[in-house]
DNA sequence: TCAAAAGTGTTCGCTTTACACCCATGC
DNA sequence: GCATGGGTGTAAAGCGAACACTTTTGA
C-alpha cells in the first residue's frame, strides 16, 4: 500500500431542505438557509452545509447539517451532484457534494436557519443558487416518475393533500378525477384508517405503499418501451 | 478570509466511458478499463480514473483520464455520483466523482486501456462495479426521455443504427415501424444528405436535430402532465 | 436470382383528457 | 342554511402496440 502523492482538497457537504409551507393559503415549497455569520459572503444567506471529516461518510456529513439545523431523520435523503470549480469558493478549493432532504413541515429550526421560498429564494452565496435550481429540477423530475413525495407529506395524509403537493412543486393545477385515478392505479398509496374531519365532508386518509424512493412502472411508455428480451 | 481549518481529502475523477461494439453481429456495450500496475488490487481490471489536481476542474480531470487512454473528445460527458464511504479505498480516504463519457466505436486505446463488455464485465477494483451499473442504468433511463443516443453514434447514421443502440442498451427488441415512427414524431432525428449503401437497399441518412443532450418533451405523459400554470 | 436490410400503414385497445354535480361536515 | 372541501363517472381523442409485404441493392 503506497501512499498517494497527489493534491488533497477540502470537502463539503452542502444540503438542499425542502419543505412544503401551508402559510397564506396556498402551499409552496421553502428551502432551508442559514446567514453566514463570517466571510466571505457574510451576512448573505447560503445552503447549511460543513465540511467532510476525516473518516466520515459523505451522506453523515449531510445528516449532521441537518441536525445542526435542528432536522434530524429526514424523510428522504439523496444525492445530488458534486460542484468543483476551482474558484467557487473564494478562500480556496472546496469540492462540494450537495444533497437533497425533504421534510413534510418546515418545522421550527436552530441557530442561524430559516425556511424560504424556494421558488424565488433571495441571492444565495456560492453557487448555492445554482444547487437549489438543481434540487427543484430533480424533485419535479422525480415527481412524475417515483413516489418522492413520500418525503414531502406525514405518515397519513389525503388526496388533496397529495395533489397540492404536486401542484406546489410542479407549478400548475390538476384536475381532482384524473390525478386520484392515477395515483390509485399506480398503487402509490394505499386507504389509511381514519378520516381527517373539519367544516366539509370527511377525507379518506391514505398513507405510501412504499416507505422507500421506488420508481413506478408503468407510468408512462417511453421511447424504448415494449423492449422484450 | 480566514483559512479552513477542516480536514483535507484525495478527490478521484473516475470515468465510465461507454461506445456500441459491432464485433460478433450484434451490437454489445463496451466499457473501457484498465489493468491496475500497482496495489491494491495490482493486476486487477479498473475503470480509468486519476486524481483531481489542485486547481483543476473535476470535469477537467475527467476529461485527462479520456485522453490519456487516448479518447480525446467524447461526443458526450456527464456527472454522474459521487462515492465517498470512508474505507472505499484502502489506502485512505479518497472521495471519488464519477463521470458517464460516451463514443461512437471503441477506438483503439493507449497503454493499459482495454475495452470490455459492460453487461457481463471481469471483477473491477474498488466500488467501480458499482459505479459502471449506475453509468448503465443513467444512460437507459436517459435513452428513454432524451437524445442522449446522440453519444453513441457518429454524426451521420441511419435509423437502423440508432434502433440498434437502443436494442443494445435496452436488452430487447424493438419494432422498426413504431420506433421510426416515434423518434420522427419526437423531432429527435432529422435527415442528412446522402444514404449508406451495401448489399440492399440503400438506407437514408440522418443525424440528429440538437447535438446537446436535450430532454424530449412530449415523450409521454407522467404523473403529472397537464399542470398549467 | 438470391440474400439482406430498408422502407411503409392500418387496426385495436388503452390511457389521457376534459368536464359538472352531489355529499358530508362545522359553524 | 351556508360555506368549504370531498368524492365520483363518462365520452372523445390520442398514443402505443401489433403486425406483413414490397423495394433496392450487391454478390
Amino acid at each position: 500500500m503506497s501512499p498517494l502523492p497527489q493534491a488533497s482538497h477540502r470537502v463539503a457537504a452542502d444540503v438542499v431542505a425542502l419543505a412544503p409551507n401551508a402559510a397564506g393559503g396556498n402551499l409552496t415549497p421553502v428551502v432551508l438557509t442559514v446567514r453566514r455569520p463570517r466571510p466571505p459572503f457574510e451576512g448573505d444567506w447560503a445552503l447549511p452545509g460543513t465540511m467532510v471529516r476525516s473518516g466520515e461518510d459523505l451522506e453523515a456529513a449531510a445528516r449532521r447539517v441537518l441536525a445542526a439545523a435542528g432536522l434530524l431523520q429526514p424523510r428522504h435523503l439523496e444525492q445530488l451532484a458534486t460542484f468543483g470549480a476551482p474558484d467557487r469558493d473564494p478562500r480556496g478549493r472546496v469540492v462540494s457534494v450537495s444533497y437533497l432532504a425533504l421534510v413534510p413541515q418546515p418545522t421550527p429550526v436552530l441557530g442561524a436557519a430559516r425556511w424560504c421560498s424556494a421558488c424565488a429564494p433571495p441571492t444565495l452565496a456560492f453557487d448555492h443558487e445554482q444547487i437549489l435550481a438543481g434540487a427543484l429540477q430533480r424533485l419535479r423530475g422525480k415527481l412524475s416518475y417515483s413516489n418522492i413525495a413520500y418525503g414531502l407529506l406525514p405518515e397519513a395524509f389525503t388526496l388533496s393533500d397529495l395533489q397540492r403537493i404536486y401542484e406546489a412543486v410542479l407549478g400548475g393545477q390538476l384536475d381532482r378525477r384524473n390525478f386520484r385515478k392515477k395515483v390509485l392505479a399506480l398503487d402509490m398509496v394505499t386507504e389509511a384508517p381514519g378520516q381527517r374531519r373539519g367544516p366539509h365532508r370527511p377525507a379518506q386518509l391514505y398513507r405510501f405503499s412504499s416507505r422507500v424512493l421506488t420508481v413506478l412502472d408503468d407510468v408512462a411508455p417511453p421511447i424504448g418501451a415494449g423492449a422484450r428480451p
